[in-house]
DNA sequence: CGCTATTGACCACAACTGTAGTCAAAAGGT
DNA sequence: ACCTTTTGACTACAGTTGTGGTCAATAGCG
């Protein structure tokens, strides 16, 4: 299944999780500023993400709203999970060690971690 | 410069980032039962990395050596970087909730990245 | 010393990606 | 009732990636 969003086709899904629902014309404005695409392209982009099952059509006269197949969130445990097993031995610890040492956590970061080992631990 | 390794390139990188300056054969003797390529597929990767930069030669007779010019935690960190920026709005304890949620830390984990909270706080 | 196996250089080629154009139908302004 | 704009369908096309072939030089076996 494994259906494949390259990183042009995550800027929609990002739009579409926020929002879902829209039609291409918005996604084309929510794009606005971020991405610098034609909206020909962004069409092409919806297409092909309809085509893989990421995105769902409704018909909304001569227009489709479209709709995220995939949840935001089992898309980023998909994507942290191949990266631990591609690069970090399958294992969180080291992965939490590099990320700490290449951009530092905050405080906050840190309180957060600790109140989820918490409860991850009882 | 970011180099783009791609995950067969990895595959290489990684037999390399274990054993610096092997050859082009037991490169391919490492990477069976791995990756299923013929030598030549793995002599393209390698032209590839060489060509990109991220491998040296080191002339060998006939052959070459090669050697990484980028070290495993400079690409890790890179990586690990890159994910939560572009899934988790660049905070490290999302991605953390997420790799819980999805396959469970085990307790082991959960003393490393303790012991690592303390590490880091004060 | 001649033959075979190995090696790097170069080439091939289809699938996937990023980026966008053409076209025809339809929707909406005037 | 037209003309313009918007939309989806289809098409294009170059660059990247995965996968491997050809070829010529050469190193080592016998």
């Amino acid at each position: 299944m494994s259906l494949q969003i390259t990183p042009a086709e995550l800027e929609i899904m990002k739009v579409l999780w926020k929002r879902p629902g829209i039609g291409a014309s918005e996604i084309v404005d929510a794009l606005d500023g971020e991405q610098d695409w034609s909206p020909r392209t962004v069409k092409t982009l919806l297409s092909r993400l309809v085509e893989k099952g990421a995105l769902d059509t409704i018909a909304d006269g001569r227009r489709y709203l479209y709709r995220p197949l995939i949840a935001k969130r089992d898309y980023q445990k998909k994507e942290a999970g191949q990266l631990i097993d591609k690069l970090f031995g399958g294992r969180a610890a080291p992965l939490v060690a590099q990320l700490a040492d290449a951009r530092g956590l905050s405080n906050d970061d840190i309180e957060e971690l600790e109140a989820l080992l918490g409860r991850l631990k009882q």
